[in-house]
DNA sequence: GTTTATTGTGAAAACGTTTACATAATTCCA
DNA sequence: TGGAATTATGTAAACGTTTTCACAATAAAC
């Protein structure tokens, strides 16, 4: 239609600077009037240098915000650089999260961001060995370096206890999450730093963790509650935990912060419209999200780079749900 | 490596009945031990007729939990399908929403499940009469005819007001959203449906409506309860509506329900936390998506059947942010 | 006016599959 | 046992790009 060969096309595209400018307008114009668009499935099969424009999400659960706030940072990066994300949330299931793996490695992704569902994740540890870009978030793998974009679970929980401590508190209960995710863990050591730090005993019976779900938030905070010595306060490790904790005080008629306080890990936006607002660990996503892309191109043009191990603040929101003023 | 060529592998990944056992399992073997997965992107290339195993879903706000439960519907079915979803978020900027509809027509995807931004929406019509399979969510094209599923917007509203009205309240406000969009049009047409069959006036001095953010639920839900004649209850058409006139509330020290009721468009996961748990109308976006997809398929195989509108029912939840008992 | 550099363009291979077609191998029937 | 019918496999084109290489056209140098 320019008159001009296919390559001279693809030349344009893709900008090379050796075409004549009368050609290039002349393509461009072509271009304009067929209403051409470029097959991304066929560039992404020839071209093996360039950026593919398509990078892999791997989340365990899209239900929750934080990991909404991350997509947030990521897509908007890509979207900057006209990228498209695919999205795979295997909502916790191992078996659906190497699925996802699989699909998004012969998709010829750039590379990938992953929530590794567990420290040994054989699948992202594949991954990795096959060469592919991989950031983690939220969690690393224990048995390989790789790039890593977290909060820092320890200081926010610290700060979260402390804050409890300092109000008065010294019988203070922690709902965890699942004990085998490093999250869980960095987030019990920051519970007991504080508790050392204020030389207050830690009771191990009223640190108690199961799944992080509903579920187990509910119950873990009826036991709590149902203890002869109960606690004042309770420090749950997730924004699920602590809705199953305020179901069970309200349920219960209990008084936020009066007869119970509550400091959650976790802000959310709706936690100012919460009844007492809510006291809670903000993690900041979105930025999370933007490192890890960052670092996830970095490591695209620089493969052997050394993995770097980002480690975002958190931010204490304190609102109305401690008590002891 | 199994002594055969590409072609026949080929046919044992399809699972062409034509290959002879023996050799079937010989590839089997072979794939199994090389370890070798199909290139996504080349069969996407290459073939015509078959699925593509990729579906795009371009979505307007994914924060709001309300699509990200029309995603899981969505994910699910394309997950036992081996589909995998590319998400577009576009944020509400139509512009976005045109790169991603770009981006994802030359990802040669096997069809689309669109939010469009708005009725007259001319990169969604483009895209259906450029042949490809589309399938709308939540709100239709007025132009067009395309298979659309939503919930019943109109009669959740009328139920939602009916159920206020049958407490006792006469004086109820409506802060609803973006006037252009249909969604809030057939809310607001439910809310005075309801006001109608009761023989109660509508003063559309209290029914406002701007932007779907908190921010403006904020901001009417201020000028509102600031009027001379102060409305007794408020129904506000979606959940950032909702939590900017409960922040409006707190802040403003009264009581729920005694001295304002509220019910919300959209009930949330956390609803029942709140202080008192909110009634509100459920939307049921898990299934919403389920019926995108299953219809998306279906038009993917009979490109002629005539489009669907389907409507999906809602569901009062009624909890104690109501009053006047 | 030839040779040499420089610049812009085209031809063709390559990416990893699917698929129409051809051919080889097997079975069937007379 | 020979040919036809059937079955299984291989060959090669195609999908829509990018990219290497060669070549043509122009400009520069002698």
């Amino acid at each position: 239609m320019a008159g001009v060969s296919i390559a001279t096309v693809s030349r344009v595209l893709n900008g090379d600077p050796v075409v004549k400018d009368e050609t290039r307008l002349a393509v461009q114009k072509a271009i304009k009037a067929s209403g051409y668009h470029p097959n991304r499935v066929a560039q992404r099969l020839r071209s093996t240098n360039r950026s593919k424009q398509l990078i892999g999400l791997v989340i365990p659960d899209i239900q929750n915000p934080f990991y909404v706030d991350v997509i947030r940072g990521i897509e908007e990066y890509a979207y900057a650089n006209g990228s498209a994300v695919v999205i795979g949330n295997f909502s916790q299931d191992p078996k659906r999260e190497k699925l996802y793996i699989d699909i998004l490695r012969s998709e010829s992704v750039d590379g990938f961001i992953v929530a590794p569902s567990h420290g040994r994740d054989h699948d992202v540890e594949a991954l990795i060995n096959d060469g592919h870009a991989v950031v983690c978030i939220d969690r690393g793998l224990s048995n390989l370096s790789v790039d890593v974009v977290k909060s820092d679970n320890e200081k926010g929980a610290f700060n979260a206890v402390e804050h409890l401590i300092k109000l008065g508190h010294r019988r203070i209960a922690h709902i965890s999450g699942d004990p085998a995710i490093q999250t869980t863990q960095e987030r019990i050591a920051g519970y007991k730093a504080a508790h050392k730090k204020h030389g207050i005993p830690v009771d191990p019976k009223i640190i108690r963790g199961r799944e992080s779900n509903f579920i187990s938030g509910v119950a873990i905070s009826k036991e709590l509650l149902a203890l002869p010595q109960r606690p004042t306060a309770i420090f749950t490790a997730n924004n699920l935990l602590t809705l199953g904790a305020l179901e069970t005080i309200l349920q219960q008629g209990l008084k936020i912060p009066e007869e119970i306080a509550v400091v959650g890990f976790d802000d959310v936006y709706w936690a100012t419209s919460l009844n007492p607002p809510l006291t809670a660990v903000r993690q900041h996503g979105f930025e999370i999200g933007q490192r890890a892309i960052e670092l996830l191109y970095q490591r695209i043009q620089h493969p052997e780079r050394l993995p770097a191990n980002v480690i975002v603040k958190t931010e204490l929101m304190v609102r109305k749900s401690c008590g002891f003023k």
